[in-house]
DNA sequence: TATTGTTATACTCTATAACTATA
DNA sequence: TATAGTTATAGAGTATAACAATA
């Protein structure tokens, strides 16, 4: 048993990865004025409005009070809305302004462009396979990958 | 300009992949009583023995100051070796001993047979696919990805 | 003087606990 | 009492600065 190990781990390849793409966005993300987490919520919130801020940073991955001052900082900017829902005046209701989903789709096309350059080492067949194929991971619920530990 | 976005960011898909794939790691290799940094080092060592600590540091994208401790405790565990250069008497030979490639080999195919009921979510080709890109991405310089910032 | 490795310190990021308000 | 949001605090992880040994 145990073949001799004839590809790398997963995630050996994917979490250093991860790590200089993240570098590489940093720049981009900071002429727009934006920090990483104001970014990933501006880009959540394009897709999917928001009921309350747990739920918002549940799906980011992120801890509850750890987006508090992020989300401040998007409303004072005028970026996102955040509104007290009248039905349960507890929970925000959040959602992006049309000055938000011009940022974050400025700073995303940004982003891309840089992203592109990396793509362009692969052939293109092999290329829309990883797209194809990241989505398909990336959208597996994170239980799924981790197993019921 | 500025199309609507047709894709994820890379790094969006990429970056929460990579956390749940370390999540995944980490009871395995609790189980062979290895830290993170601890199977980065065995593995990184298994391929190519290193010649000073701050070119391994380097290589697996840690601080010098940051494996010390690691490498401490592998030593005193036996599985690897650490010895002061003849030649230069300021620099650490560092390689594998027998049993910390046998135990890096153990926990190696453990994980990868966790990420295969990943993979398995894949058509076989697109798997292939995804392991060659990533590879090449992954073989990518740090700063060729990052860009000149 | 420059470099390897080490130790001690400070800083950043993240999670935990305690509090307020609504329900 | 339970839940959404917030604030204050503590903890983990990381990097920075100062030091000792060797070249």
């Amino acid at each position: 048993m145990a073949e001799p190990a004839n590809r790398p781990d997963l995630a050996a390849m994917i979490v250093p990865l991860g790590r200089s793409l993240m570098a590489a966005e940093q720049p981009i993300l900071a002429a727009h004025d934006l920090t990483m987490w104001g970014y990933v919520v501006l880009s959540h919130l394009r897709g999917t409005p928001t009921r309350t801020q747990a739920a918002l940073a549940d799906a980011i991955g992120a801890d509850r009070t750890r987006i508090i001052g992020v989300l401040d900082e998007l409303q004072q900017r005028g970026l996102i809305r955040r509104e007290p829902d009248p039905t349960d005046r507890r929970v925000r209701l959040l959602s992006l302004t049309a000055a938000g989903r011009r940022l974050r789709d400025t700073a995303s096309a940004a982003i891309q462009r840089n992203e592109e350059r990396l793509l362009a080492a692969l052939p293109p067949a092999d290329r829309r396979a990883l797209l194809r194929s990241l989505r398909t991971l990336a959208a597996l619920p994170r239980d799924r990958i981790v197993g019921t530990a």
